[in-house]
Parts: structure tokens; sequence; C-alpha cells
DNA sequence: CCTACCGATCGGTAGG
DNA sequence: CCTACCGATCGGTAGG
């Protein structure tokens, strides 16, 4: 790791990838243009095609990686793992470490998916939904073998944590008085228990 | 009301930010072209500033009306109810309400202000303030009075809460099978009971 | 509300 | 990766 955080190994292209990530979360899409992109890399911006095909394959390329993430952190906090709470809050911790590490990211895959073109969002709703398919099916799971209260609408409460997990980037601050795991509890007590006495 | 269920006394700046809303709310402030306001609106770009003042305060237009209409609603809501979890419910309700009238204002109010200048943002950023204060209070009260459990973590409530509030436009369809009204007792029952039974 | 236009900036390319 | 440039589009204005 350089002075910046990133790796000393970073070649042009992963450097634009970073730099993209940053103001497209910051600014959006379409706020954010080649130029500032390029001006932030140190090139100008007819060099950037010499290294990516376009503005949109870029975002795309961020919220594939970006989905990817959440996807392959939250099997693995599942593998090992058997109560259905157990489960949820591991979800809910794996969640908010990817959030905490890339909050620019999370942005991106959860906001600026709009401006994909529609086979590229096809592909992408597709990933979301699969991610979303974990929550559900750990719920669901917990309802049938008793666990969580037998007349919840699973829906409706996949929807609720997601909503609260995806509005994490707007408060959360990963260099914050409180650490990472003491955040995830928290949220996870919230959704869980809800706030009757437990 | 004529047949696009907008009212027949709507003069041009009404139609203007009507047909603005709605492009901001879709595609995002930066995404929309003053061009293409005035095409919908069925007039020339040039035309519009006969009648508003420019892009940007258009969007603050928008978000000050949007933001009052939570506040309103919200206050009117609380008032004559007295158990803490009945003025919860009445803050949720109020809000899904709001949603379902409009559910682009409601993606302008909570994610286009960063277009705003920095004055206005910060305008913007106190009315918010303001909001989130109504459901603190609520929140706090319960606790307080012993309603809501003791070693719940306000503010984490509170964002958890507004979260899951503020994703509710992208799955809410006002057309949709279920009442609003179904919906929002659903959406209240899952915040504030929780998973575990109760 | 239209005509006609301003300078600035956009994503992207050709050729080196 | 730069020079030099393309056509298109941007927010906004002057004058009627």
């Amino acid at each position: 790791m350089n002075g910046n955080g990133t790796s000393e190994l970073e070649g042009p292209r992963e450097a634009i990838i970073r730099v993209a990530t940053g103001l497209f979360g910051e600014r959006g899409f379409p706020a954010t243009s080649m130029r500032d992109i390029a001006r932030e890399v140190g090139i100008l911006a007819g060099s950037l095609y010499a290294h990516i095909d376009g503005k949109e394959t870029l975002l795309l390329e961020i919220i594939e990686t970006g989905i990817a993430e959440y996807i392959d952190e939250a099997v693995a906090a599942l593998t090992g793992k058997n109560g259905s709470e157990e489960r949820l809050r591991a979800l809910i911790r794996a969640h908010l470490d990817v959030v905490a590490r890339g909050p620019r990211t999370t942005k991106i895959v959860f906001h600026q998916w709009r401006y994909l073109s529609e086979d590229h969002r096809a592909l992408v709703r597709h990933r979301r939904d699969e991610y979303e398919e974990l929550f559900v099916q750990v719920v669901q799971a917990g309802v049938d073998e008793g666990i969580f209260a037998a007349d919840l609408d699973v829906p409706t409460v996949v929807r609720s944590i997601l909503g609260a997990l995806n509005w994490t980037p707007e408060w959360l601050r990963a260099d914050g008085a409180d650490p990472i795991d003491v955040v995830a509890q928290r949220l996870a007590d919230t959704l869980i228990l809800g706030l009757c006495h437990r």
C-alpha cells in the first residue's frame, strides 16, 4: 500500500476504475464527465479510451464488481452459521462491512444502475435479485423454523432491511467513533428485535 | 381534473414544475435537460425562462415544496394521537401517503439535493433535520415512557426507519394490489415489532 | 412564447 | 498517452 491506501501495482486501467468509482459515487454518473475522470487520473480525456471502451462500460464494470462483492461476502458470511437469527445477523454484518469498505461503490450499485442501457440494466437487476434472495431465504427459513414470527410478511421485512442497509452510506463513516461491528450489532438488534420490549 | 389527472387551472409555471418533477425524479437532475422539460410541456427551451429563473432554482423549489409536504403531513398526523406507538405509526403512515401520492418527489427530495448549490443544500439539510427530528422525538418519548425498549439506540432506530421509508418509492406502486393503508400497517409492524415473536 | 443564437462542454475518434 | 478535432448538446439570453 502507498500513502493513498492504493496498491503500488495499480495499472492505468485500475486507476481509472478507482477514480471513476469515487466520482460516480459522489456526483452521480451523468454529472461526471470523462474529462473529470481523466483529470484526476492525470491524463487527457482522449487517452482514457486506450484503456476502457466507454463511459457506460465503465459504469457497468463498477456495478458488476460491486454486486459480486456483496454476494460473495454474504455467501461467505453464511457458511458455517446455522441459526436463522445468526444467519440474518451475518448478512447484515457482511453488508455493513462492504459499505464501510466502499460507500461510493454502494451508492453506484444501488442508485446509478438507471443509467445503464436496457440490456445491462436487466443483467444487473438479475444479480440484485440474487442478493435479495439470500435475505428472503434466511428470513423465510426463520419463519418456517418458528424462530421468527409466523405472521411476518417476508417481502416487507426484506425490503425494510435492505432499505435500511442501503441508507447506511449516507451516515456511516468508516473512520467514525464506533467500530463497524458495534454499528452492525446495533443495526441488527434494531431490525430484528424492533422497538418493543424483548 | 382533466384526462391527465391534472388540474384544469394549471398555468404554464405549474406545468413546468410538474413535468420537471417527473423527469428529475425518473432520470435525475443532471440527466434531465431544459430541452427535455420544454418538449414535454410543449414549448421551446428558451421560453421556459419567462416562467422560471433557471434549472437549479427549479430543483430547489421542487425540493422545498416536497419537504414541506412531508413535514406538514407528519405534523397533521401527530395531532390528537397520544400513545408513542400510535404516534410512530402515524408518522410511518403519513410518510407512505406522501410517497404514494408522488414517488418521484420523494426521490428528488432524498437524493437530488446533492445538485443544489452549497447555500441551498444547507437550507434543505436544515429542513430534512426538522423532519428527522419528528421521528427522534416520538421514539425518544416512547423510550422515556417505557413503551419502547430502554436500551434502544435512538439514532440507529430513526435511521433504520427513514432508510426503509426512503426505499419505498423503489417498490411501492400507488396502483398496486394492496391498498396503501395495508402496506403502511405491514411496514409499521415490521419496523416496530421486528421479526421475533411478539 | 418563438427565432436565432451564445460560449462551453459533452463522449468519443483519427493519427501519430 | 498526446494533439487536434468531430458533431451534438448543454443552460441560458437578446430581441421581438
